[in-house]
DNA sequence: GCAAGGTC
């Protein structure tokens, strides 16, 4: 029997019934589907991995945080448990019956060190078993075909390359994140963490927000005229100084411009502008486009998983920007010939040709993403179909003809100074037209020609000044890792998520907490090498040359293993340094404005109990404090409430939404208006209720207890209202929460 | 309870 393997279930069965030339069996084998089917070779049966089945980690001795010093860690043991434990048996059995196994799983270095997971799980149970790689980079007949017929070999070293960056990523992660957690004090849920690509990540948030912090704004002053033409049209035009410095030299030129004055046109240039069509779609351009219309990265990766289960887009984690010639683009194009976007898709196949633009990035994981079946609106929700139709659009647009743009550039005189406006009027659509997202609007001028003269009718001076670097967003921030290395099509937005849970940032764009500040500082200062993306570059050579077959993977992982315990000595050094400024970071944090009785500082506390509340610093000579949930990490926002300057809090509950509470103290008031207008309403229901006539009417009184109390000489219900709860418990040795709740019911 | 990388 021939095993074939894929990196995922999909691809597996995709491929079967490409191969196939008669009908497939879906078998299941320990709990796995796996497709098969008869050939004159004899049986071929495919089973699809789910990614890595396989995880790296550190034998459970070392599992306890108190116990085993962070550093231990560096040199400690590293084991391999199973992760897919259905998928591993599976393996066993089906490799026991193989003679022979061929590796389909995707084709980058993670792909080749996945199927070299699956081989090692085969080997032991198979230990000869002979086996081929296959590559392919879209799952089509072409393609898969080609693959098939000339198989290679499993590369070994490619795959060792991809393990180094598994122990690599473990061991400097855990170590130092631990390292860092014990230093704060931050045990349990929230402790710290520290990795090759969210420290990096996280440095580039926190640097873009220190240099906001050191940047002084410069006041300037702009000047514009609205001009009215000959025919009565009023347009905007502005002076060449674009920023004037200092006041009085707008004022100077100010003081010329009166209204009725003639603005003369002194120059005028049209010309013609292409606007070239965009490239097919990769994650990174996916998310940063789906992030320009208002999804976080996270968000639009989910949907995008949804669309492509369920058939609607091809494979969403590609670094591809170039469309394969194992596609055929114009059959992915027909299949539009209906449907909503039917008008865009007839317009296109009018083209004799279809030449599709090309990105930078080419490679040979998966295909660009495109539409990969046609969708009816009622299939999906709302989010989903705007993704899907983003793709849809994107995928047209690659094929369609650059726009047009008509630019003109004016200049103006008015009584010696000069001004100027541009226009620009869309005059062919083109790609546009397909891809309507983030278009330029047309600004339009008058039809005029050089030596016309128009009327000032108005003039303005607007004092501004100059505005820091603005704050990352989620889809500029997954561009910059892609630049700089970090992370993969299928990671960046997870440690984007990684860093908000762990209450790093908060906020699109992305804003740094305190403790996020204090624990980069802490790594720039002593472990400089974790907290950039260098490390990444240096990680990315090494494999490249355990790849090569240039250097064993031991050696790598021992070179790194050496700096990473010069990073130790390093922090056992500035031990106390350490712990103090990060305490001082997370306290920052913790603060929540000023206490309005007394002037300290009112802070997120723990009480003895373990629950939370924030408190004011001047306890016990204060006892202000308010109420906090009891689940979520508290985030500090650096939004004031104008009414009580308490700044307004927001709950990170891992794998839920944030939930924004606002100002503690309006988030109080409001609560214990609900709380009143509840007990009223309870009040209502209550008083809406008959009262009890006789003592047999109210509820937990029976024929012993009415005895009882008619011993007591209690015989009606005005005498129960009227008698006093303590001494009748006495007298009846009833209790008296019993006697009170009677009381309140007949109230 | 620790990382980053696959996949769902």
């Amino acid at each position: 029997m021939h095993l074939i393997i894929a990196e995922k279930h999909i691809a597996a069965k995709r491929i079967a019934a490409i191969l196939a030339s008669e009908k497939i069996k879906q078998v299941r084998v320990s709990g796995v589907d796996t497709y098969e089917y008869e050939s004159e070779e004899g049986k071929k049966v495919f089973i699809g991995l789910s990614g890595h089945i396989v995880k790296l980690d550190f034998p459970k001795a070392y599992n306890n945080w108190q116990k085993v010093e962070a550093n231990e860690l560096v040199g400690a043991e590293i084991i391999t448990a199973s992760t897919q434990v259905k998928i591993v048996s599976a393996l066993k059995k089906l490799g026991k019956e193989a003679t022979k196994v061929t590796i389909a799983t995707d084709y980058d270095r993670e792909g080749e060190l996945i199927g070299a997971e699956a081989l090692d799980i085969i080997k032991q149970v198979n230990p000869d078993i002979v086996f081929d790689r296959v590559h392919y980079s879209a799952i089509t007949p072409k393609a898969i075909d080609a693959a098939f017929s000339n198989p290679t070999n499993v590369d070994f070293n490619l795959a060792d390359a991809g393990h180094s960056r598994q122990v690599i990523d473990l061991v400097w992660g855990a170590s130092l994140t631990r390292y860092i957690s014990l230093a704060a004090g931050r045990l349990g849920k929230m402790f710290l963490s520290v990795g090759r690509v969210q420290s990096p990540t996280l440095a580039l948030i926190v640097e873009r927000e220190k240099e906001r912090e050191a940047f002084v704004p410069r006041p300037y002053w702009e000047l514009s005229a609205m001009l009215k033409s000959k025919s009565g049209e009023e347009f905007k035009v502005e002076h060449r100084t674009k920023r004037f410095w200092e006041k009085a030299d707008v004022d100077a030129a100010m003081e010329k411009i009166s209204i009725g004055d003639n603005a003369t046109v002194t120059e005028l240039t049209t010309s013609e502008k292409i606007d070239k069509p965009p490239t097919p779609f990769n994650t990174t351009e996916f998310i940063s486009a789906a992030s320009s219309i208002g999804f976080t990265a996270a968000n639009a990766m989910r949907i995008a998983e949804t669309l492509y289960t369920n058939g609607f887009i091809s494979y969403p984690r590609t670094d591809n920007t170039v469309y394969p010639d194992t596609i055929d683009l114009r059959a992915q194009i027909e299949i539009f010939k209906t449907g909503a976007f039917k008008q865009y898709a007839l317009k296109l196949l009018e083209k004799k040709e279809l030449v599709p633009t090309k990105g930078k990035k080419e490679t040979t994981d998966h295909p660009p993403i495109f539409p990969a079946s046609l969708a009816k609106k009622s299939e999906m929700n709302e989010q989903e179909w705007k993704l899907y139709e983003m793709v849809v659009r994107r995928f047209f647009a690659t094929f369609a003809d650059p726009a047009k743009w008509e630019t003109i550039k004016s200049k103006y005189d008015i009584n010696g100074e000069e001004f100027k406006a541009n226009g620009a009027r869309l005059v062919e659509p083109g790609w546009r037209w397909y891809y309507h997202y983030n278009a330029p609007e047309d600004r339009l001028l008058p039809k005029m020609e050089e030596g016309d003269v128009h009327s000032v009718i108005k003039a303005d001076v607007e004092a501004k000044e100059t505005q820091p670097p603005g704050r990352y967003g989620q889809g500029r921030l997954i561009k910059i890792m892609e630049e700089l290395g970090l992370g993969t099509k299928a990671t960046r937005h997870d440690i984007i998520s990684k860093l908000y849970s762990r209450a790093y940032v908060h906020g699109n764009p992305l804003q740094p907490t305190k403790t996020a500040v204090a624990v980069v500082d802490t790594l720039e200062k002593f472990a400089p090498t974790i907290s950039k993306p260098d490390m990444t570059s240096k990680l990315e050579a090494d494999m490249d040359r355990i790849a090569e077959g240039g250097i064993p993977e031991d050696e790598v992982l021992n070179e790194s293993r050496e700096m990473l315990e010069l990073v130790f000595d390093e922090l056992g050094k500035n031990k106390d340094d350490i712990s103090e400024s990060l305490r001082a970071g997370l306290r920052e944090d913790k603060i929540i404005g000023v206490c309005s009785e007394c002037g300290s500082n009112l802070m997120v506390m723990r009480s003895k109990r373990g629950g939370r509340f924030i408190g004011c610093e001047g306890y016990p000579d204060c006892t202000f404090s308010l109420p906090l949930p009891k689940m979520g990490q508290v985030v500090v926002t650096d939004k004031l409430c104008e009414e009580h300057g308490l700044y307004h809090i927001r709950i990170i509950n891992a794998g839920k939404r944030p939930w924004n509470l606002g100002c503690p103290q309006c988030n109080f008031i409001e609560w214990q208006k609900t709380q009143e207008e509840e007990k009223l309403k309870q009040k209502e229901e209550s008083s809406d209720k008959e009262k009890p006539k006789t003592l047999n009417d109210i509820s937990g009184i029976g024929k012993v207890t009415a005895e009882k109390l008619a011993d007591a000489g209690i015989c009606s219900v005005d005498d129960l209202c009227e008698a006093d709860a303590l001494e009748l418990a006495k007298v009846t040795s009833i209790p008296v929460k019993k006697i009170k709740v009677w009381q309140s019911d007949i109230a």
